[in-house]
DNA sequence: AAAATTTTGTAACGTTCTTTCCAATATATA
DNA sequence: TATATATTGGAAAGAACGTTACAAAATTTT
């Protein structure tokens, strides 16, 4: 064994990450994930191999620390029946107060050329796979009468609301908001 | 008056156009566009001054050329009932017989650095309000019994399905075309 | 035919990019 | 304390980027 090295891996991962989810894979310049990260590039290169490999660990990152987490409340087994609600509240009230809220990291990759890359093509299929079914579950949870078809297919429309929302928010955040107004208006149970 | 240009402007524009299209702003480089345009750097700046005012141009033929004769059919006065769900056939065709289908230029713009250029913002808020609007009328003539209100708030919901969709052309195209599959049936008028 | 004007081909500019190399530094183990 | 091993700093490599400069070629007008 050597010397042990000075920076938390995580941490360092974890400011990659928010660089990248801002200004995308060939927006962010190793310098600037030297910046960010407060590491030189021989630590990069040493510890997460290349730009490519550590944006693979990002978008893990990304998956396991931002998007899993809100809508492990949706899928959930003792769900509340506003947990879709809830979800959707919550990503318009991220867009509200972030003043330049960068969207998604993967939605962005996958309209860039890192997106052709079977990794990361994958990742997104995976993700969106992800969204779709915890939404089916929340409009059950919301709407116990619907059929399982029916469910899939308002939720569906659910999913293309908040993709079509992350697609628009680094350019236009009010019709980012209006998008999700909307998916939270369809996913409220309304008396009667 | 000197020597004349031994090329068409418009045909130029126009494949460069279709480049950018298939591989975003950043991913589109100057030796690329030259052999696309079959131009020679010094033609190419002399003619359009510089990479990002010939993406200026493109969108703007991206627009005419692509995107508003669509929807041309939508808005047209005697509009049919059906033309909305000619369009997300048509779109959906698209799809299918293209192999490999770059999405929307606009949308990559969205969700890539050049996206915060103003003028490129401008042109996305723009071509969104323009198919919300189409869509809206759209609607009226397939619903005609609908509020203008609930005429707007499904239309929001049809615009969100085709970003969504073009968001995720490049890809996954069975996500894309399950988007316009959804809108189209929302968009058919059912007998009852 | 001469002159004026425009387009075009080639080369090069100065940056920036990702990646690599290597010696210097630091530390855990023996 | 000596040795082995790992991290770190700094420089540089090699390629690609957008842009510019300039002379050669071409063609319209005088």
């Amino acid at each position: 064994m050597g010397r042990a090295a000075t920076f938390d891996r995580d941490t360092a991962l974890t400011h990659a990450r928010n660089l990248f989810w801002k200004q995308g894979y060939s927006g962010t310049a190793i310098p600037d994930l030297e910046q960010a990260t407060e590491l030189r590039r021989s630590s990069l290169y040493h510890t997460f191999g290349s730009k490519k490999e550590l944006f693979d660990l990002v978008i893990e990152n990304y998956l396991n620390t931002i998007v899993r987490p809100l809508l492990a409340r949706i899928t959930a087994q003792d769900a509340a029946p506003t947990a879709l609600q809830t979800y959707f509240e919550t990503i318009t009230n991220a867009l509200e107060t972030t003043p330049e809220h960068p969207g998604c990291l993967l939605i962005a990759a996958a309209n860039a050329p890192i997106g052709q890359d079977p990794a990361v093509r994958e990742a997104i299929t995976k993700y969106h796979g992800e969204l779709e079914q915890a939404f089916t579950h929340g409009i059950g949870a919301t709407f116990p009468h619907l059929t399982m078809q029916e469910a899939k297919n308002q939720a569906k429309i659910l999913v293309a609301l908040v993709v079509s929302a992350l697609a628009l928010a680094r350019t236009n955040r009010d019709l980012a908001i209006a998008n999700l107004t909307v998916a939270k208006n369809l996913a409220t149970a309304t008396a009667q």
